[in-house]
DNA sequence: ACCTGAACACCGTTCAAGT
DNA sequence: ACCTGAACACCGTTCAAGT
């Protein structure tokens, strides 16, 4: 006979989510969900077809926590910082959910309809369609490569504070040879402090500066 | 009593990357390495402590495959232009390394020999040891990212020519409805390129034009 | 239509034992 | 010092069966 879901779909991604949240992306696995859901592993089959259908939801559901709306932006430019600063939060606050992000999603809702906002935004600014989608993809390409080589050396569960790891990371590069690597060594501190919004900021400035001539 | 090992750690190395390169990073496991070594998978211990060092030294292997000899260019932009071109044309050859690549190495000797030789182009050019490094890391992240999500759609085995993967991507970008997302759509040309080392070069481009300004 | 039991083919890692 | 056998605690996924 037909039975009523136990769950909504939205109820077993918002579990696959606490999940990376806390114990990063490997612990976003079916056999996890199934533990919290209290039911057998096959019965997470019911609401997503395979693994990484499950994933691919769980980074839509998240990209829909970013304000999409960049029409009270005046000039391109603020735009296309007000949508990275945004992604960069939140990808921030999920860290064990951005090795998911690097896959895609592309497809997702709310994936197409940032990007929509996005290229809506650059033709208004006068951009071919050409170049605000190249510009869109660069855009994303840095915002998302910022994040995972920065949640790559987190160990899961919610991130240190930005202070603690600096000092962290400050130790590490302390230990480099400064015979052999002597710059690399004098720039150590500089180097503790990739993992900051400041390092963020300045590299998403040279990019916004560096797009600028692209415009007819 | 003391036994010789029976390969060199080199020789261990050159198995997990042509694991990496036959299956994808999934492929690069600690018994995979095991089986074709033809020993018990515990005897891979005898050569690296965790999966994870495997992977690290994996990483640095790759990056040494990067000419890093930098001195010959004139200005800073052909320097970081042929480091970056060399570090993506590496990552598309070793798209099943590629995810490793996000987790760092950072402080393995090719990853350190590399960073020095643009901390030295950058010093010549008369940035600051801040700037230089804050430079540095800009770069690797796109280089790094955009290989990741590159890497990131296919599903391992030796990568396919670009045309054939543009192609699928077009058709992808051909199921967008163009009621709901009509700029994605009528984009769908240039996204399907996203992949393309014009593509690439377009963001490269635009970033290395973007860092001047910082230069005193 | 939804869920369970049981199984298959995998993982990384550890421990005690052999040479 | 290096390797093996055996085990532990995991994976994703499939298949047949129950309600």
């Amino acid at each position: 006979m037909a039975r009523t879901r136990s769950y909504t779909q939205e109820q077993v991604l918002e579990i696959a989510l606490r999940l990376a949240d806390a114990g990063g992306a490997e612990a976003l696995t079916i056999r996890g969900v199934a533990t919290e859901l209290g039911s057998a592993p096959n019965a997470v089959y019911t609401y997503f077809p395979t693994r990484e259908a499950l994933r691919a939801a769980v980074v839509d559901h998240v990209l829909g926590e970013v304000d999409l709306d960049l029409s009270r932006h005046k000039d391109w430019r603020t735009a296309l910082r007000h949508l990275a600063t945004g992604l960069h939060q939140v990808l921030a606050a999920h860290p064990g959910v951005v090795p998911l992000f690097v896959a895609g999603p592309m497809f997702g809702t709310n994936a197409l309809a940032s990007g929509e906002a996005v290229l809506a935004v650059l033709r208004d600014a006068g951009f071919t369609a050409d170049d605000a989608a190249k510009v869109l993809y660069t855009l994303l390409v840095y915002t998302i490569g910022f994040a995972a080589m920065d949640a790559a050396e987190l160990p899961g569960g919610p991130p240190p504070p930005q202070r603690q790891r600096v000092k962290e990371r400050q130790a590490a590069f302390h230990g480099v040879p400064a015979e052999d690597f002597p710059l690399t060594r004098s720039a150590a501190g500089t180097m503790a402090r990739y993992i900051t919004t400041a390092q963020f900021h300045y590299g998403l400035d040279a990019l916004i500066a560096g797009l600028d001539p692209k415009l007819r």
